[in-house]
DNA sequence: TTGAAAGCGCTAACAG
DNA sequence: CTGTTAGCGCTTTCAA
């Protein structure tokens, strides 16, 4: 027992529970209440462990209390963290957990089932409390699967399950914002460009979209006039957009990219053409991520409001980690962004 | 027990070392060096054991690992998820961590020194194996008691620290590679849009640009040309340049925006004034954003290639983790993109 | 209201 | 080469 070394200011080992404990003269257990806020303690030794703990710069031991309890961690998994969509769900996410003492932890899942199960299945290893899942590509089956060992909320997938909670934006409503626009602006025949999926799932977003899309245009006796492009949604799948649609007979006068990522790229593509939206035909996106709104961008599109998407999430979580049983799902009105990529259409010399 | 029950979905209780060495009839000393790739095991053990793993669908439980020894991840702190440089710097991490088997977390820290030190805390109280800080706005002195605890990776700032490593693009290389082309162009008068800092802080990238882009003004027998814009680096920022340079009686020809999110809130606010670059005046920025090459963008800027500064970041780390001593220092060479916002001045009628 | 003591799942001495 | 055993820092019965 050295510990008569008192002097030397190089203090090297962190306190534990068990040095605050002393320092305040408790037991053990009476320090892990305070730390809890759980039931049954005096205010007075209440005072005096919280007292103790700040003197020792006290800080718990995250992999300890999940050994036992709870990390008071949550975690959120995203394909890729450069998505400004995500980022604006992690800042409302982050808005209603900083007053709860839960932290944010995010893990970039990557753009395929099985990178992002691991993601996920890493995540829980970590024994975190709870997960958000933004846009997860993983089966029902999996999620299914996840949500017996932990509380899930979905982002952006439209799940009716049981045993998840959802948030999600109205992307039916927002598919038919979109097209009442571009018809109200006297267009008839459109193009949505699809991304494209190996097998249909109902649930994703990009499904519920086109089929917005189709049932819009189907209002509006149009079905004809509807053009699907079957490409994927990024940058690339944008480019190609471009190039499908000029190799159409009977081309549409405007065209629903399904996500601002594929407007941008058809943007950049048209761009290198000499063309622009929307003098080529006219552009919509989908997301109103920052980009959009640079001045020499102008893109519309349909806002869904990540800060309150991520902040209902947020919620949800914390009382499904509190005891919620049955699940909850929320779907959130999208609000259409006109900008200066969408016009009357152009008349076209013959 | 009425686990012969076909419908209900089995296993609740996940397995654990013990599970394994039980089913392999090792002890669990031997089933936990088989996970390590601990010296002394033989072939037969190691088979048996691995066996045993799959067979039980074992994963480890982190916080259990890391009560004692190592949780196999590496955390990573930006300000914000959402910034397309952060991301290829994730990605580049991402490739090297994947091989080995570590895994990432990111923290998502916010723009203060106060939040981003809290995000720090937090990894640590994770007890994660290491960490990479990406432009971190901490106290070098914080950056110091850190690394004490735990080895860490910056990104971003130029360092000379011996505890800390640090892996950063060269800014003062970058600003001369604008300045040169600028120049090259005929521009004399050129601004530079400084992020307003509270202190100087000489290890900071905006403070090495900055001094780099005077450097070459004075190399360029410019220095009385040069003209410093003091704003932020943010959208609003950009934008606020756009006034503060309207405002200047002897406005410059060409202006080096200093971050790609500046040059992009100041092509915004040229655009709503009707004027855009090279029109108004010349624009580049820095980072090479995704952004940058969208085609109506067209951002002359500088690359600093984050997806190398990411793997290099994550080597570093490794190798820290691994049980090097001193620090080390990397400096990786930008490259100039010249894109559509820079041109030779325009002759102004007077 | 408080405290003693038994683990959580894993790793790291140390024996055999 | 393999096994026994003692904790890591915390939470949680269960007594006092």
């Amino acid at each position: 027992m050295t510990d008569t070394d008192g002097g030397r200011p190089a203090r090297t080992k962190r306190a534990t529970i068990v040095d605050v404990a002393r320092h305040a003269g408790v037991s053990t257990a009476s320090a892990s209440k305070v730390l809890r806020n759980a039931y049954g303690v005096s205010d007075a030794m209440k005072e005096r462990v919280q007292a103790s703990m700040e003197a020792l710069e006290y800080r718990p031991h995250r992999p300890a209390r999940g050994m036992r309890g709870r990390t008071y961690t949550v975690g959120m998994m995203v394909s890729d963290i450069d998505n400004p969509y995500f980022s604006l769900i992690a800042d409302g996410l982050a808005s209603v957990l900083r007053p709860s003492d839960y932290e944010l932890l995010v893990s970039p899942g990557g753009y395929d089932a099985a990178s992002q199960n691991q993601a996920i299945e890493a995540l829980i290893d970590h024994q975190m409390d709870g997960l958000i899942l933004v846009a997860p590509l993983v089966s029902p089956a999996d999620l299914e699967r996840v949500s017996g060992e932990i509380p899930v909320v979905v982002v952006g997938s439209h799940t009716a399950s049981p045993s998840v909670d959802s948030v999600s934006g109205d992307d039916q409503l927002g598919s038919r914002l979109v097209v009442d626009h571009l018809v109200a602006l006297g267009h008839r025949r459109i193009g949505f460009v699809a991304n494209h999926q190996v097998a249909a799932e109902s649930h994703r977003p990009e499904s519920v979209r086109l089929a917005g899309f189709l049932e819009a245009m189907a209002q509006h006796d149009l079905s004809d006039e509807a053009v699907v492009i079957d490409t994927q949604w990024s940058l690339e799948g944008g480019r190609d957009a471009v190039r499908l649609i000029d190799a159409l007979d009977n081309p549409p006068s405007a065209v629903f990219a399904g996500a601002d990522i594929t407007a941008l790229g058809m943007m950049s593509e048209l761009w290198e053409g000499s063309r622009s939206a929307p003098d080529a035909y006219s552009l919509a996106g989908y997301d109103n991520s920052r980009i959009a709104s640079i001045g020499p961008i102008g893109l519309t599109t349909v806002d869904q409001s990540g800060h309150e998407v991520g902040a209902s999430a947020g919620r949800l979580l914390l009382e499904r980690i509190g005891g919620r049983g049955e699940a909850s799902h929320l779907l959130l009105r999208p609000e259409l962004v006109v900008r200066t990529t969408t016009a009357p259409p152009t008349p076209r010399a013959l």
